[in-house]
DNA sequence: GCATTTTATCATATCATCATGATGTTAGCA
DNA sequence: TGCTAACATCATGATGATATGATAAAATGC
């Protein structure tokens, strides 16, 4: 409902990395059989994030992939932001031009909600997600 | 970022067949017309709303769609829900477990967020959304 | 019954997303 | 240099959402 399936596989890439500690990249085909996803798919998921300067990737022996930033400066915005269709904007409808100025029907009420779900995102870091929680981003 | 084109096609026509007025019908030409749609898409969906007891259609001279029930008892839920994958659950990581009792990492955090959003969905009404606002819904 | 108006539906096309397999590129190490 | 480990990328296919055009079915009025 909330995040396409290439930015769900992305958060929980990020949330085993953090996992795995940073003493040491991780590679692509042990974070593709923790997920259980594809291994070429989640490879080009796993480059988006390099590029979104998320992660730093190593090739050769013992490359991989590593957190660029610690996990209480790595917002869900910044991880869950590279997957999301480039203009997207706020409005329910979809319209270009909608804002306080020219809002559409839904704008006024719809946008308390939106700001609390922006927030939830640009406020949640991966550090609170791993914080005293056991549960599991596998399944 | 929100709702998939369908389910903003079919809120824009809700709202337009409630401007309308209940006297009379409005036909799917005249609503395609005015929203800029392609009319036999817009056919099917305002199909699907028919099938969701959203609308009532009428076939034949002077047929049409017109609402169910009065503006301030339809709400946005009724009207998007439809259109929503079918098995949509509030899980952010899409866990088809994810709940109290076995959440994911994020479900804490997120069920707050995904409760202010439900309600919006639940509880704003198509009569909210036409109440002294001017705003087009139509560009 | 027939013509007209309207919705309902079917077959198909298009496009983006998701996925796979093959191949290219870079780094380390002997 | 040459081998191997690892990420990078390309060509291609599968799937689902979106869209179009043609046709069917129903209601109305004559």
């Amino acid at each position: 409902m909330w995040l396409n399936s290439t930015a769900q596989t992305a958060l929980r890439a990020v949330l085993c990395i953090a996992e795995h500690g940073d003493d040491l990249p991780m590679r692509v085909d042990d974070i593709a059989t923790t997920l259980t996803v594809p291994r070429n798919y989640l490879s080009k998921t796993l480059h988006a994030l390099t590029r979104a300067g998320v992660l730093r990737s190593t090739r050769g022996p013992k490359g991989g992939f590593q957190l660029v930033d610690p996990p209480d400066r790595l917002t869900m915005a910044r991880v869950v932001g590279p997957f999301e269709p480039a203009g997207e904007k706020r409005c329910l409808m979809g319209r270009e031009t909608c804002g306080d100025a020219h809002p559409c029907l839904v704008h006024h009420r719809w946008s308390r909600a939106a700001a609390v779900v922006e927030t939830f995102f640009s406020q949640t870091t991966v550090a609170d997600l791993l914080k005293k929680n056991a549960r599991s981003h596998t399944a």
